[in-house]
DNA sequence: CTGGGCGAGT
DNA sequence: ACTCGCC
């Protein structure tokens, strides 16, 4: 009784959301100032290769842009300090502790790169608003969008200004545990959080109420603007007469069907009206590592052969370091052409001998074999007795699998449900989580019943509920569990669930079908960053 | 003088 | 294996 219960009234309505994102000013440039101080105060900018990727404030108000080509920012700023940022290892930390302390105020973090953070905050707001201490004057904190006055007595105001509150708390969060500022966005879905959360920069903070919402998706110059709508789509719009918000908003369904398929016409006019039905999934540890390089031109086979080795020695690094193994490995190149240089990447990918993955991977005998297994996929693309002209080389370590000596034993469910006693107070409620994501790669998966998703998180469990004379639901436990529906839970739920299955000695069987998107299609295992032990590291709490 | 990553869908 | 999306 207590679970169907607390399923059915605590997870909130799609509609009820408080979502917000979390934009990092320009994120690389802050790394480096942060690693060197003396940048602070002089135009910065992040150099990878011939590209300006970024650049700090003082840099842009002397004209400079982030992607600009090196040679056009000197041209508008002499005096332009450049720090090299083709390796990524700092910034990747970096990002890594963002999100690992956005983890510990919801579960519920979605990166999107290195630099942005969605947090479904719903349980936060409804948290404070439960919170006689937190009652009384309700001011939003930073901007309201467009100017907006709330309403007091609109509860949809009222939750959303409330999260803007828990906007700013996080981001002072951030700035006093890591040094780093950023924008965020308040709003009631990812679309229009992100779209918001850049209205004011650097460093400041907006949100939107939705009488705003046309104003905010109305404001964008043309359908590429939408995240959502990339240059190809756009491209097709365009040619469909749609290049504007408006008209996509207005355009027949079946028109953009025709030119698009169903479900990408279905998604796109939804986003151009500002609407999102999409979760925030937990993104967890990364499931694929890459490393590569891009040159002006590599021709012979012994140079191939040393490129690939040192990626692949920094790969193993990184592997190492996250302790789980990969099984799959890929070698992609781009070969010279004068036209359309950028686009013609081709990939060839292998499975990694058991024993080579569970091998330990600093030895030279793994290096040895996998550099075989890069040059056997090389010459599926390129036949080395010909002349070749390569210009960029990458490595891929994907099908990322828990190592048997870190995962299973500390990290599965069964280490969580057989403990008489959590090494740690189930507080850090994203830790419970991760450990039943942990063990995705469960081989049963029993396909459960589909639902659109947001309506009726509560399906996953359905099966293992029975009526009762009443007609009520009965309190049975679940004894099988989809992991992303389970993610989306309210945490109080998780914990409960958690320590239930543990009282009862129960593992429950692990579901890694999709949720969403009626289950057509597996994100494969799920699990969370902060559930392997080495992967920990990446999280440190700062000092 | 257009990085170096990531994930999802097909 | 490839396309598309995001930063």
């Amino acid at each position: 009784m207590r679970f169907s219960a607390s399923i059915a009234s605590g997870c909130p309505s799609l509609a009820r959301r408080v979502i917000l994102h979390l934009d990092m000013d320009c994120f690389y440039a802050q790394v480096e100032m942060i690693r060197n101080p003396e940048l602070r105060e002089k135009p910065l900018g992040v150099q990878q290769k011939t590209l300006m990727v970024t650049c700090n404030y003082v840099a842009r108000k002397l004209g400079v842009n982030k992607c600009m080509s090196i040679r056009e920012a000197r041209e508008k700023c002499p005096q332009l300090v450049l720090v090299s940022g083709e390796d990524l290892t700092h910034y990747r930390e970096m990002s890594y502790k963002v999100t690992g302390l956005l983890e510990e105020f919801s579960p519920r973090v979605e990166r999107l790169g290195f630099d942005e953070n969605f947090i479904d905050i719903t349980e936060l707001v409804e948290k404070r608003l439960r919170d006689p201490q937190c009652g009384g004057a309700m001011e939003a904190s930073g901007h309201v969008y467009n100017q907006q006055v709330p309403d007091a007595s609109d509860w949809t105001h009222q939750r959303l200004i409330v999260g803007s509150q828990v906007a700013a708390d996080i981001r002072a969060a951030v700035y006093s545990q890591l040094g780093l500022t950023g924008c965020a966005g308040v709003a009631s879905n990812k679309l229009l959080s992100k779209l918001v959360s850049g209205t004011f920069k650097p460093n400041q903070q907006t949100v939107l109420l939705p009488e705003s919402c046309s104003c905010l998706i109305n404001s964008l110059n043309h359908v590429h603007r939408i995240p959502g709508i990339g240059y190809k789509t756009a491209q097709r719009l365009e040619a469909l007469g749609l290049g504007s918000v408006s008209a996509l908003q207005s355009c027949p369904i079946t028109v953009l069907e025709k030119e698009l398929g169903a479900a990408v016409a279905h998604r796109i006019q939804m986003l151009s009206r500002g609407e999102d039905d999409s979760l925030v999934t937990p993104t967890g540890p990364p499931q694929s590592l890459s490393e590569e390089d891009s040159f002006k031109k590599c021709c012979t086979v012994s140079d191939v052969s040393a490129k690939l080795e040192e990626l692949l020695r920094l790969l193993l690094s990184r592997l190492s370091a996250d302790g789980r193994s990969a099984h799959t490995l890929r070698l992609t190149i781009r070969q010279f052409t004068p036209t359309n240089k950028y686009f013609n990447r081709e990939s060839r990918q292998c499975p990694i001998p058991v024993k080579v993955a569970q091998s330990r991977s600093g030895s030279a005998a793994v290096v040895s074999a996998l550099m075989e297994l890069l040059m056997k996929l090389f010459e599926k693309m390129i036949d080395v007795k010909m002349p070749f002209h390569l210009t960029l080389l990458n490595v891929c370590f994907s099908n990322l699998k828990a190592s048997r000596s870190s995962a299973s034993s500390r990290c599965s469910i069964g280490f969580y449900l057989t403990q008489k006693k959590l090494s740690k107070p189930l507080r850090k409620d994203s830790e419970s989580l991760r450990s039943v994501s942990d063990t995705a790669m469960a081989p049963s998966c029993t396909p459960h019943t589909a639902c659109p998703q947001g309506t009726e998180p509560n399906v996953g469990f359905a099966m293992d509920c029975k009526e009762s004379v009443d007609g009520d639901a009965v309190s049975s436990l679940p004894k099988s569990v989809d992991v992303n529906v389970f993610s989306q839970l309210p945490v109080e739920l998780q914990k409960e669930l958690m320590s239930e299955w543990k009282n009862q000695k129960i593992t429950p069987k692990i579901q890694t079908k999709k949720f969403q998107d009626k289950g057509k299609t597996s994100k494969g295992q799920r699990s969370s960053a902060a559930s392997h032990p080495n992967s920990l590291l990446k999280y440190f709490k700062p000092n």
